[in-house]
DNA sequence: CCTACCGATCGGTAGG
DNA sequence: CCTACCGATCGGTAGG
C-alpha cells in the first residue's frame, strides 16, 4: 500500500469505534472519558478527537453503524422468501447470533440512546422500529389473531427483551453460547405463540 | 400543607430514595448529579447530604429495598403452597404487576448494580440470585427435563428478560398495561416451555 | 441548614 | 500548506 493514509484513517476509525462501544456497554456512556477512550485506543485525547468530533458523536456512529447490521441481517432474511414460520425462526436465529459478535454495539444501543441529541435519537428509533417492524409482521404471519387483538407487537417487543436481556447472564467464554441458546429462544417463542389462545388473552382485560 | 415540619427523617429519607429513582432511571447513575436529585427533592446539596452518606450509599440503598421487595413477593407466593404450574403463574403475575408500581427502581436495580463496589454489589446480586432460583425452581417443576438438561435457569433468564425489557416499551400511560400484560407473558412462557422438545435442545449443541 | 469553597476531573481545544 | 499528532490548559462542573 502506497498510500496508506486513508485506510489508516477508516482502520483507526474503526478501531476508536469498537473501544468506545465495549467501554460505553461496560460503564454507561456519562460514566465514559474520552480521556479513557483515547487511553483504550493507545491515542492522547487530542489525537482522539481528530477521528471523532466529539463525544455524541462517537455514541451516534456506534449506534447507527450497529442498527444498520440489524437492518442488512432483517433484509437478508426476508430475501430468502421463507413462510411464516420459517422467516419468524430464521429472524430470530440470525438475530441471537448477530448479538454475540456485537455485545457491547447492542448494549449501547440499547442503554444509550437516550443521552443523544432528540434529532439524532428519532434517526436511531426510527431504524429500530424497522426491524421491530419486520419481526412484528412476522409474528402476525404465525398468528393472524394475535395481530387482529394487537397482540403481535407486544409479543414481539417479549421477544425482544428476551433477545436484549441475554447479553445480562450469557457469558461469552461461558459453557452455553449464543448458537446453543438461539434454537432454544426460537422453539420457545413459536411454541408460546402457537400455544397463546386470543379469547383467553382478550378476557383478560 | 405547608412544608418542613411534618415530614419526618424517616420520611424525607423515602422521599430521596424515590426521586434519586427516578432520576437515576431516567439518566443513569454517572448521568445524575447529586445536585439534581436535591433539587428534585427540594433540597439543597448539603441538605441531601445530611440524609445520605455519598452518592453510592444513595444506590445501593435503592438496590437493597427493591431487592427486599422482590424476595418478600417470591416468598408470599410460595406461601400460597401452589403446585409447579400454577406457582410459576402467579410468580410471574405477581413480578410483572410489582414492576408497574417499581419501574424505576427496578431500571436502577437492573442497569446500575455495576456502580457499586464490589462488596456493595455482590450483596444485590446475591439477593437476585435467591429470586431467579425460585423461579428456576418452579420452572424445573413445570418440565423436569429442561432441568436434567441444565436449561432450567436459561429459560428462566428468557423469562425474566421478557419481564425487565417491559419498561422500555410499555407506557405506564398508553393503552396497554402491565395488567393486560401480566397474562399474555405467563400463557406465552408457559405455553412455550409445555412445547419444547428436549432431545431439539440437546441436538443442537 | 446555607454559603463558600476544595482537589480532581470533565469534554473539548489552544499554540507549536 | 497539509496531515497527524503532542504538551498544556481552556471554561465549567463533578462529588464532597
Amino acid at each position: 500500500m502506497p498510500r496508506g493514509r486513508s485506510a489508516t484513517y477508516a482502520d483507526q476509525h474503526e478501531a476508536i469505534l469498537a473501544h468506545a462501544a465495549e467501554l460505553f456497554a461496560a460503564r454507561g456512556y456519562p460514566g465514559t472519558s474520552m480521556n479513557e477512550v483515547a487511553t483504550a485506543c493507545g491515542l492522547t485525547k487530542p489525537a482522539l478527537y481528530h477521528y471523532v468530533r466529539d463525544k455524541e458523536a462517537l455514541l451516534l456512529q456506534i449506534c447507527q453503524q450497529h442498527i444498520a447490521r440489524l437492518q442488512a441481517l432483517v433484509a437478508s432474511v426476508q430475501a430468502q422468501g421463507l413462510s411464516g414460520e420459517a422467516q419468524l425462526r430464521a429472524l430470530i436465529l440470525a438475530f441471537v447470533r448477530a448479538y454475540a459478535d456485537a455485545q457491547g454495539e447492542h448494549r449501547v444501543l440499547t442503554e444509550d440512546v437516550r443521552f443523544l441529541g432528540e434529532a439524532e435519537r428519532s434517526v436511531v428509533l426510527d431504524g429500530q422500529r424497522q426491524v421491530v417492524a419486520a419481526f412484528a409482521e412476522a409474528v402476525a404471519q404465525v398468528r393472524p389473531a394475535l395481530a387482529a387483538a394487537s397482540l403481535h407487537k407486544p409479543l414481539t417487543m417479549l421477544l425482544f427483551g428476551m433477545i436484549n436481556w441475554m447479553f445480562t447472564w450469557l457469558q461469552p467464554d461461558g459453557p452455553l453460547t449464543h448458537d446453543d441458546m438461539a434454537p432454544v429462544v426460537a422453539d420457545l417463542f413459536v411454541g408460546g405463540l402457537l400455544a397463546l389462545q386470543t379469547p383467553a388473552l382478550q378476557a383478560s382485560t
